[in-house]
DNA sequence: TCTGGGGTCCTAGGACCC
DNA sequence: TCTGGGGTCCTAGGACCC
């Protein structure tokens, strides 16, 4: 079973704020250089999308009102969402901020078979929140996913075995969750175009043409996943932020504030899932939007703000940058688990207790109230500062540790 | 007036080694 | 006058997801 929220920020924003109801409105991550994060149904009759910027959304919908997200309410109701899907399922996975997959194999007829379990959560949800959600049942997930799709909003929808190929045999192969706009334009020129041909392909032709996943194209097209309902987080393999700037930088002074800014937000959030890593990668975005990265292995694994920094600052340093800056990004991989281990030289151990007590005072009295001088020493870095903005791909607890 | 942010997985070419 | 085969690791880019 899928439980995807409806409409999720805006519908948040518009329970906070009666005002908002029955309203058009987008939830924006920032005031400028920004784009739709979610917008509610009102907008969405106007052709409002996510990913739209809000000029073009401005333009289809003059009305529109603008509401600026707010992590900590999203994060909030998630992980109690969380708590009511316990109540139902002996596993939930928790896939983004917006959707779990629950297993009810097991439990659903303890509650009265699939829809009515459905139904419980759905009416449940809506007293305990207030918001609207879209339930898909089936045999995989895959199939569930989509009944979700196929139900939106405020809907739910049970797709059986039987009826699957009925349901998929005329549906546009980019429906299913995993086919993008990229394979499914691969898949028309090849001319599949609905599922059911899909399914029907020569997966001899679909592996040519797309390797490994040719024989999962196949088996998606019959509506097949093996996949399975995971219940307990998967490690993180990657940590990383990135940031588009208010306006385009071209200055050292400028480059080096805000990527010291990413490397502290890096490493404190490696730090505080007890994570280190040795590959760091820079993204950069050109004022064209062209975009780029360049990485870099260490020979050690860390989670020191300063050695991510002074390695985003060499990878920099050996590009000869064209363009002014759009954006900056610094990403942490080749992840393992810190095992707390002392550092063999003393200077190491200092910074490391450098590190621990500026996390703690930032834990307490909140982020930026202690920073690096650096922060300072560009004129601008104000500006430059980063509004940490949650995307949806967030999950409760954040980076869990890894297993390995 | 343009075009966010955080992830995962796969591919392909080249360096390097035996 | 011509140069094999097998493997690993590193790097960059792209597809896809929410």
């Amino acid at each position: 079973m899928l439980v995807d929220m409806d409409a999720y920020f805006a519908s948040v924003e518009q329970r906070c704020n009666p005002a908002l109801c029955g309203k058009p409105i987008a939830v924006i991550g920032s005031d400028k250089r920004t784009v739709v994060t979610t917008c509610s149904y009102e907008a969405r009759a106007y052709g409002v999308k996510t990913g739209m910027n809000v000029y073009e959304a401005k333009k289809l919908c003059p009305g529109l009102i603008f509401v600026t997200g707010n992590n900590r309410k999203y994060a909030y109701t998630c992980a109690e969402l969380a708590k009511t899907y316990a109540v139902y399922a002996d596993k939930v996975e928790v896939y983004s901020i917006d959707e779990s997959f629950l297993d009810v194999t097991d439990t659903h007829h303890l509650f009265g078979g699939p829809i009515a379990i459905g139904n419980d959560i759905k009416k449940e949800i809506k007293r305990l929140f207030g918001l609207n959600v879209t339930i898909g049942i089936s045999y995989n997930k895959l199939m569930a996913k989509l009944a979700s799709d196929l139900a939106k909003p405020d809907g739910l929808r049970l797709i059986g075995r039987e009826e699957a190929p009925l349901v998929l045999e005329d549906l546009p192969a980019g429906k299913l969750w995993g086919i993008g706009r990229g394979t499914e334009s691969r898949l028309r020129l090849m001319g599949i175009n609905t599922c059911g041909e899909l399914g029907r392909a020569p997966v001899t032709l679909l592996r040519n043409k797309f390797g490994i996943i040719g024989s999962r194209l196949k088996a998606m097209g019959l509506g097949l996943d093996a996949s399975v309902v995971s219940g307990e987080q998967i490690g993180a393999k990657s940590v990383g932020h990135s940031m588009t700037l208010p306006r385009d930088i071209y200055k050292r002074e400028e480059i080096e504030a805000c990527l010291m800014r990413l490397s502290e937000m890096v490493g404190r959030r490696s730090r505080k899932h007890s994570l280190m890593g040795r590959v760091i990668t820079v993204v950069i975005r050109y004022k064209s939007f062209k975009t780029f990265t360049r990485q870099k292995r260490m020979l050690n694994f860390t989670n020191d703000t300063h050695d991510i920094y002074f390695r985003a600052m060499e990878i920099i340093d050996s590009e000869r940058l064209e363009e002014p800056v759009r954006l900056l990004g610094i990403s942490l991989s080749g992840i393992v688990e810190d095992c707390g281990q002392e550092p063999l030289f003393e200077e190491e151990r200092r910074r490391r207790k450098l590190l621990r007590a500026m996390d703690a005072i930032n834990d307490r009295f909140g982020d930026g109230a202690i920073e690096w001088a650096i922060y300072k020493s560009a004129e601008t870095s104000a500006s430059l500062r980063p509004v940490p903005v949650i995307s949806p791909a967030w999950r409760p607890g954040g980076v869990r540790k890894t297993s390995v």
